[in-house]
DNA sequence: TTGTTAAAAGACATCAATGTCTTTATTAAA
DNA sequence: TTTAATAAAGACATTGATGTCTTTTAACAA
């Protein structure tokens, strides 16, 4: 609803690696696609740039695949949304008049800033591993597309 | 940010024609996309949904355009939503997973359930006319793009 | 070194939202 | 009755998100 596919696609994505690579080391894409039933061309793009922002590691070559680093398990939702490029989503506003500005407020802005502020504040101290119940049985089905 | 533009073009021409009618009479097509800065053509279209979902009531011909009728001003913004078939948005995983499904629930859903449960009050319970402040004096600069 | 595996990159296809332009239908006014 | 004004409808264009397919690059293993 609220977020771009690619949004989905990033999360669910760091969240299989994370929970699947403990057993598993490296996993490959093609992994991954099957995994959670998701298109893996489309997926390799997101993929690439989870790399880039370093939220995620990988390596090429047999045996290769993407797996968690330092920082995956510490990344904030926030890193998601700018990955995709969908940062103003808690700045413009909603009437899609202008970057949301409260000395100029539409008349949305007085029922909308709160809820707005308080996705963001969720976004933003929101970790991975506060997402991860790698001791729920069926943890990869509730990020699977069945 | 999180509704489409058609979304944001409807709701703020019925603001316009309401706060407009009253001195004008009826208002048209070319006056409202002129007054609110967007795309003639396009809001011809979203004005025709409006008129149709009886919203807003319109007639053609010399001295005509659209202006309100009695359930003008009692419209709940989630009106607005169907108009333009966004209604999942309140009801979809924010994962992007399926409809959103507390018995199955996706690891943002217990973060995601009440915030976006209240975006839907917000919609359900704000009427148009929760929204018209004709009295300040620029009201029409704060619906339309500067 | 060579072959194989897998990520990375790039070229295109598809689709929905948005936007532009043209044509048609309807109504009021002259 | 004609004309002009205006909504309504329809044909296309543009754009960005999504999706598919192919080629290139890097790394390991034999
Ligand atoms: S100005 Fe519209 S939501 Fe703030
Ligand atoms: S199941 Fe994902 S938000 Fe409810």
């Amino acid at each position: 609803m609220f977020f771009s596919k690619s949004f989905g696609y990033a999360l669910r994505s760091v969240l299989y690696v994370s929970a699947e690579s403990e057993k598993q080391g490296k996993i490959p894409l093609e992994k991954i696609a099957e995994g959670l039933n998701v298109p893996r061309h489309f997926l390799g793009k997101v993929m690439k740039k989870l790399v880039k922002q370093g939220i995620l590691s990988s390596q090429k070559g047999p045996n290769g695949g993407f797996f968690i680093n330092d920082s995956t398990l510490q990344t904030p939702l926030i890193q998601f949304i700018h990955l995709t490029g969908e940062d103003d989503h808690f700045k413009s506003c909603v009437l899609r008049l202008r970057n949301c500005d409260a000395s100029r407020p539409c008349p949305m802005h007085s029922r909308a800033e709160q809820l707005r502020d308080q996705w963001e504040e969720v976004f933003s101290k929101t970790l991975v591993s506060d997402l991860l119940n790698k001791d729920q049985p069926n943890y990869i089905d509730s990020i699977a597309i069945l």
